[in-house]
DNA sequence: CGCCGCCTTTATGTATGCATTAATAAATTT
DNA sequence: AAATTTATTAATGCATACATAAAGGCGGCG
C-alpha cells in the first residue's frame, strides 16, 4: 500500500495556497497577510507560516516584510531565465530515460498525455491541452533518474505555469509542439537517447522563443 | 569570520548550522532534536524549527519523524546527479556570461580567485585550493544573468561541499583541474562563449569522472 | 518463557500570547 | 504650510504552553 499522504495542517495549507496560486485565483500581485490566511485556512498562524516558508523557497511567493505575502509575478526576464535551463536540462533528462530502455508500462503515462494533447487539440480545447503538456513533462521527469534535476525542473514548470496558461490562448493552435511531443515519445520507445535530447531540446528553444515574442508583443511585463 | 551580523535569529540559527555542516562539524549521520539545538543556539524551537525548514528545502538536512534531523549524508549516486546537472548548466553559465563581455573588475574576482588556486598547489595547501575552487565558481555564478540557475547550482555545491573536501586529499594533486580555471577566465576575458561551454563542460565532466572512480575505489559510500 | 497490548514518555505539531519594530498618523515647531 | 519628530498602531518575530501521536517499557496473559 503506498503512503498514506502525510496530512498535517502545514501540508494542508501549502497544497491549498500552492493550488490557488497555479489555478490563479491568488493573482500575481495579490496580497494578504498571515492572519488572514490563518483566518481562511481554519488554523493558527504558526502552519501558514511554514507553507509560507516552503512556498517562498520554490519562488511562488515573496515575503515582503510588513505587507504579508504576496503571489510572485513573472515577468518576461523570469521566463527567459526559466526557459534557459530547462532547454538545458529537459532534453538531458529525456536523454537519460531513453537511454535506459523504459518499460511500455513506464511510457503509458506519456502515451496517454500525448494522446491527450491530441484529442485536446482536435477540439480545440486548450486548457485541456495544456494540462495534458504539463502531465507530458512530469511524467518524463518521473522517470528520469535524477531526482535533484526532477525536482527542480518540476519547480520551475509551476513557477511558469500562470505564463503558460495565458499564452496559450494568444499563440496559434499548437500543433507543431503536440508533434514534437509525439516525436520525442517515440524516441524514448525506440531507445533513441540522442535523437530525443535533439528534438527536446528544439523543442524547448522554439516555445521559448514564441513564448518570449509573445509577450513582448502583448506587452505583458507581468503575469 | 563570522557572517555579517543577523537580523533575525532564523538567520542566525540558518547561518550557523549550516556553516556547521558545511565545516564537517557536523557529520553526516549527526543527529539532534529541535530542543537540543535551540539550546545550543540559545533561541526556542520557533526559529530554529523555520531554519531546520530552509535547510531542508536545500537538501542539507533531513527531518526524520522522530529521531530530530540529521545531515544528510551523501552517496555516490548523489555526486552523479549533482555533477549530470553541474555539467549541463555551469557551462552554460560560463558561456552567457562570456557572452555579455564582463569588465576587468567583473573578472577580478575570478582572477583572484584562480591566482589562490595557482599559489596554494605550488604550496601544496588542498584546503585553500579547494577553498579557492569553491570561490571561483560562485563567484562565475555571480556574474551570470541568471538568478535561479545561479541559486540552484549554489545549492548544489553546497551539497556536494563535504564529499569535495575528503576526495580532494585522496587525489592526485589537481594541476590540470587548476589550468582549466585558467583557460576558463581566458575564454570569458577574450569573450569566447564558445571555448568556455566547451572547456568548463569538459572540466567538468573529468571532474566527475575523477571523483566517482575515487568514491568506488574507496569504497565511500556515504560521506 | 515469550508474545501481545496498554501505559508512559517524549518529540513534534499547533495554538496563543507577548515583544519588537516598522509604518502611519498626529502634533508641534520653524 | 512644510517638515521633523513623536506617538500610536499593527504585523511579524519569537517564546511558551498544550495537544497529539509514536516509541519504548512494563505487565499481564498465553
Amino acid at each position: 500500500m503506498t503512503a498514506p499522504a502525510k496530512s498535517s495542517r502545514v501540508d494542508n495549507a501549502y497544497d491549498r495556497l500552492k493550488d490557488g496560486i497555479l489555478r490563479n485565483e491568488l493573482t500575481p500581485g495579490f496580497q494578504a497577510l498571515e492572519v488572514e490566511l490563518a483566518l481562511k485556512l481554519g488554523m493558527s498562524r504558526t502552519p501558514v507560516r511554514e507553507a509560507l516558508i516552503r512556498l517562498e523557497s520554490e519562488g511562488l511567493i515573496e515575503l515582503v516584510p510588513r505587507r504579508g505575502v504576496r503571489v510572485t509575478p513573472i515577468s518576461p526576464d523570469d521566463m527567459r531565465e526559466i526557459y534557459e535551463i530547462l532547454t538545458a536540462l529537459e532534453p538531458q533528462a529525456a536523454a537519460s530515460v531513453a537511454m535506459a530502455r523504459p518499460t511500455p508500462q513506464q511510457l503509458a503515462g506519456l502515451e496517454e498525455a500525448t494522446a491527450d494533447m491530441e484529442a485536446a487539440l482536435d477540439v480545440d480545447d486548450l486548457d485541456a491541452w495544456a494540462e495534458a503538456d504539463n502531465r507530458f513533462h512530469k511524467r518524463l521527469l518521473d522517470l528520469s533518474d535524477n531526482r535533484r534535476l526532477s525536482d527542480f525542473v518540476k519547480k520551475l514548470l509551476d513557477q511558469s505555469h500562470r505564463a503558460r496558461i495565458v499564452t496559450v490562448r494568444l499563440r496559434e493552435r499548437p500543433t507543431k509542439s503536440t508533434e514534437e511531443h509525439r516525436q520525442i515519445l517515440d524516441c524514448l520507445r525506440s531507445g533513441d537517447s540522442e535523437g530525443a535530447h535533439r528534438v527536446f531540446r528544439q523543442h524547448r528553444q522554439r516555445a521559448a522563443k514564441e513564448l518570449l515574442d509573445i509577450l513582448e508583443r502583448c506587452r505583458l511585463t507581468q503575469l
